[in-house]
DNA sequence: GTAGGGTTAG
């Protein structure tokens, strides 16, 4: 079967393949070294896959032993072989695929950025990222941002919603992949192409989730249109999607980088009234806000009640207060803050002691 | 490796 034909059938087959391939219990068999993974199906041969048989144990340890001496040159021979014919890139990596052998994501990588360059049209694009999905081939983020920023040079929506319909239906019910879709568009400023993926998930019935929305909170917001950022909110909230801490600091940070330090605050304490507990970015958020509408004193007594939560400062907090103090005059406080930032900055929070998964 | 400090103007 081509990729041709492949794709434009029913995307049934290549559901039944991820579920196939997600069923797998044999993970991660090394290629080489630094390199991709390799996932095959212990069972349920893929219902395109005509010519391989059913990889019964057997098969999947001679597989395994026989892929564990596969040369880096193996790799980099089939690498470039798909480079040296980019126009067959999807065809070349169909078959790769049927036998269970995957890129690593640097390497489908380059595979993308090649497409990108040689493509007048973004449909080699959009066939090798399902191609891809389907297969469950490692992606990473970079991955993604490649195909935006390609999406980005053009002006074809008719394209971009074809991919976008033709992913949704490839991996539902999980909205990861189209929620890093999202992302990848949001992360090269891309705000209006992000918010018309967005609308397609809506027309095609699906429903967008805590990610989905804290991306296009975070999208509208860094776009500066905060209005449309507050009112999504609320329609995420009608719609039943319990904000959390991200929700929240996502909305609050934008507030506070436009200034809006009131509007700021109605969203903390609509925060506290929810249940939703403060973090490092919560704290910032607000004691900037305080700090910079001239109420110092307010701002100091969350910094308290921060540190009293043992959650600790940045940098950030402290420059944020220490400024805003000088600025009331307060220039014994802010000495004795410089003083107590210099004498623990082994201490303090580091760029990453935000994100939530640390703390999980 | 699905989301929230864009080395945040200081």
């Amino acid at each position: 079967m081509n990729i041709q034909s492949m794709l434009s059938s029913s995307s049934r087959h290549l559901r039944c393949y991820i579920a196939a391939a997600a069923a797998s219990d044999l993970r991660a068999l090394t290629f080489l070294p630094n390199s991709a993974p390799i996932r095959r199906p212990n069972h349920n041969p893929p219902p395109f896959s005509t010519s391989v048989d059913p990889p019964l144990f057997s098969t999947a340890t001679r597989f395994i032993s026989s892929s564990r001496t596969s040369s880096s040159l193996e790799q980099e021979a089939t690498l470039n072989q798909i480079l040296s014919s980019i126009q067959n890139a999807a065809t070349l990596l169909e078959s790769l695929y049927e036998n269970r052998l995957f890129l690593s994501p640097k390497s489908f990588k380059r595979v993308l950025v090649a497409a990108a360059a040689e493509s007048n049209d973004l449909s080699l694009l959009s066939q090798l990222l399902q191609v891809a999905i389907a297969s469950s081939q490692p992606l990473n983020s970079a991955c993604f941002l490649t195909v935006a920023k390609a999406f980005a040079k053009s002006d074809d929506c008719a394209e971009l919603l074809r991919l976008t319909k033709q992913v949704m239906e490839l991996t539902s019910p999980s909205m990861t992949v189209i929620n890093r879709i999202l992302f990848a568009f949001g992360e090269c400023g891309e705000t209006e192409k992000a918010l018309l993926i967005f609308s397609q998930m809506k027309t095609l019935d699906f429903v967008p989730d805590l990610y989905t929305h804290n991306t296009v909170l975070e999208i509208l917001g860094y776009a500066g249109r905060i209005d449309e950022m507050l009112g999504q909110f609320g329609v995420m909230k009608e719609t039943g999607i319990v904000p959390d801490v991200v929700s929240y600091n996502t909305v609050l940070n934008n507030l506070r980088k436009l200034g809006k330090f009131d509007v700021c605050m109605f969203y903390f304490k609509e925060m506290g009234e929810n249940g939703v507990e403060a973090d490092l970015l919560t704290y910032t958020a607000v004691i900037e806000s305080l700090g910079r509408s001239g109420n110092v004193e307010e701002a100091l007594r969350f910094f308290d009640e921060m540190k009293a939560r043992h959650i600790r400062p940045s940098l950030y907090v402290y420059r944020s207060l220490i400024t805003n103090l000088k600025k009331m005059g307060k220039v014994d406080l802010a000495l004795s803050l410089t003083e107590e930032m210099n004498s623990c900055d082994s201490e303090l929070a580091g760029p990453t002691d935000f994100k939530r998964n640390k703390r999980l």
